[in-house]
RNA sequence: GGGCGGGUAACAAAGUGGCUAUGUGGCGGACUGCAGAUCCGCCUACCUGGGUUCAAAUCCCAGCCCGCCCUCCA
């Protein structure tokens, strides 16, 4: 099946081609370091890792492209602040920016370009555009001439008649025409510099996007990203740049992330709203986030709040209870041969399901990357499995392993059932000896010494206690396992516990 | 003012010219010692007014309301 890009350059759903057949190029906006990742760049990244992870999922070879912007005023303006270099202070938020990704379990990028490291790239550019007209020196700063371009606004729907109302020409500034735009800055003191042919200075923020994206992946290149409030002027500048140097069509595919609310506000500094990675992830665990991004349609605002997240967190357990659910039943590994001729009918059914589920997670994916959907679909198997357990308590080995390899990897592409990150063994420390406390209140000594022998010999105890309807001390210990982040479920075939 | 995108049940959120979205929550039932999990049923869905159509929440027109961008922003 044909997969389906709504292009901001068209504004309509196309078919996605790429440039190479089997090959994709992906260029994503990336972060400004000077501060920590916060929950807006996350909703970004995790957009664009699913998207990333479903091409691959087709069949696609993806380079994921993704800069870092290293030279930037807020940067200079931090650094300064602190008496330190601006580039020793944007390395340092480089790994910490990506530090902060790596917890949330987004995948890194193939490449990450810093503007410090292609200016000469971005001079050959500006060059290249003043040549063909397009550009102009004045004391020291390159300016780009949109009256030149005649395709300006075309991405952004804008008419540049339109817009010169209202556009101001700053004090100090030699432009021609207020809507033009710096390719180049003359420095100013304190300020990290380099050669031109101009002046000793520095790019302006657009020209690195264009320079290091169509180097690194051609031009044109398949997909270009980014927020979406990035979609005018920074986008806009960044293709009629491009295609003033290069001559040729830049990006074919323009695709812009919805911008996260918090509370039902936009996220701003002046609001004092904003929350960073670093700190959300003491409150919520990492694919508890993920999933909350991953689930709202790449193009529309989700909005952030407890609320939000807590539901998340609750259909997420379902999908974990079933995972665990099929894991109990499957052969452990997928070796074996499914023969749907030795299936009965309830197992048939089952095998044409999984199918179905398959089949309709890729038709709703292959819709503009519906995860909305996707995540349906999901729901949809977890509640045809549980029937299909409910009315077949053995399970079929084989089958399951289908099953949950299927599962498997379509959660993965939804960054769902990652590794845990981070895995305290401090907690298990406390764990031990609160579990061995338990077993004492009962008035038995704890010979156990690790939480799977602990926690059976309490389960053994507790299915003692319920023998003799003593629902005091089975109460009791289910409580206090609770207590202690464990689920305890009585089901038919004995007492069952997972962590919560 | 210009541009872009929205208004769907208690909340969140997909979608389709006629066929159960889904998740969370609430109510009832099955199962349970109880709880949980699971399953089943239910909880006045589609902003307003026109139009097209055998049929519109879905297409068209008008209006009302909301968000975002036009300054740095993922």
């Amino acid at each position: 099946m044909p997969l389906t890009i709504y292009n901001s350059l068209s504004r309509t759903k196309e078919q996605f081609t790429p440039v190479k057949s089997g090959v994709v190029s992906l260029y994503v906006c990336g972060m400004t370091v000077y501060s920590d990742t916060h929950i807006g760049h996350a909703r970004t990244y995790v957009a664009f890792d699913v998207i990333r992870r479903y091409l691959e999922y087709k069949g696609h070879n993806v380079t994921y492209v993704q800069n870092i912007t290293d030279v930037d005023d807020k940067i200079i303006a931090a650094a300064n602040q602190q008496g330190v270099d601006p580039l020793v202070y944007s390395q340092r938020f480089t790994l910490r920016c990506l530090e902060d990704l790596d917890a949330l379990g987004v995948r890194r990028a193939d490449l990450y370009p810093k503007a410090s490291e292609a200016i000469p790239d971005m001079v050959t550019m500006i060059q290249q555009i003043i040549q063909n007209g397009y550009g102009y020196v004045a004391d020291g700063d390159v300016y780009f001439s949109v009256e030149a371009f005649p395709a300006y606004g075309r991405l952004s729907g804008q008419n540049i008649t339109e817009m010169k109302t209202g556009a101001r020409i700053e004090p100090g500034e030699q432009k021609h025409n207020p809507l033009d735009f710096a390719l180049w800055k003359k420095a100013k003191p304190g300020e990290p510099t380099w050669p031109s042919p101009w002046s000793q200075g520095r790019p302006g923020w657009h020209i690195e996007c264009s320079t290091m994206s169509s180097k690194l992946l051609g031009a044109p290149f398949d997909i270009h990203g980014g927020g979406m409030d990035l979609r005018f002027p920074h986008h806009e500048n960044e293709i009629a740049q491009a295609e003033a140097a290069t001559g040729k069509p830049f990006a074919n595919y323009w695709m812009h992330i919805g911008l996260l609310t918090i509370n039902g506000e936009k996220m701003s500094k002046s609001l004092g709203n904003i929350i960073n990675v670093k700190d959300i992830l003491g409150t919520w665990d990492a694919e508890v986030l993920r999933m909350f991004f991953a689930s709202a349609h790449y193009r529309s605002p989700p909005d952030f709040s407890d609320k939000a997240l807590t539901d998340i967190k609750k259909g997420l357990d379902r999908l974990y209870r079933l995972k665990e659910r099929l894991e109990q039943h499957a052969a452990p590994t997928p070796e074996h041969k499914l023969n749907a001729s030795t299936l009965n009918t309830n197992e048939n059914q089952y095998l044409t399901a999984i199918t179905l589920f398959q089949n309709e997670f890729e038709a709703a994916m292959d819709d503009d990357f519906n995860t909305p959907k996707a995540f349906a679909c999901l729901f949809d198997f977890v509640n045809t499995s549980n029937k299909f357990f409910d009315q077949q308590h053995q399970g079929h080995p084989a089958l399951c392993r289908h099953a949950l390899d299927t599962y498997l990897k379509i959660g993965d592409v939804l960054t769902l059932f990652q590794p845990k990150a981070t895995c305290s063994s401090s907690d298990q420390g406390d764990v031990i000896p609160a579990l061995q406390k338990i077993l004492q209140s009962c008035g038995q000594t704890p010979k156990a010494t690790t939480v799977d022998e602990l926690l059976n010999a309490l389960l053994a105890v507790r299915e003692d206690a319920r023998k003799h309807k003593d629902w005091k001390t089975a109460d009791h210990i289910r409580k206090h396992l609770e207590e202690l982040g464990f689920e305890i479920q009585d089901t038919a075939s004995g007492p069952v516990w997972r962590n919560k």
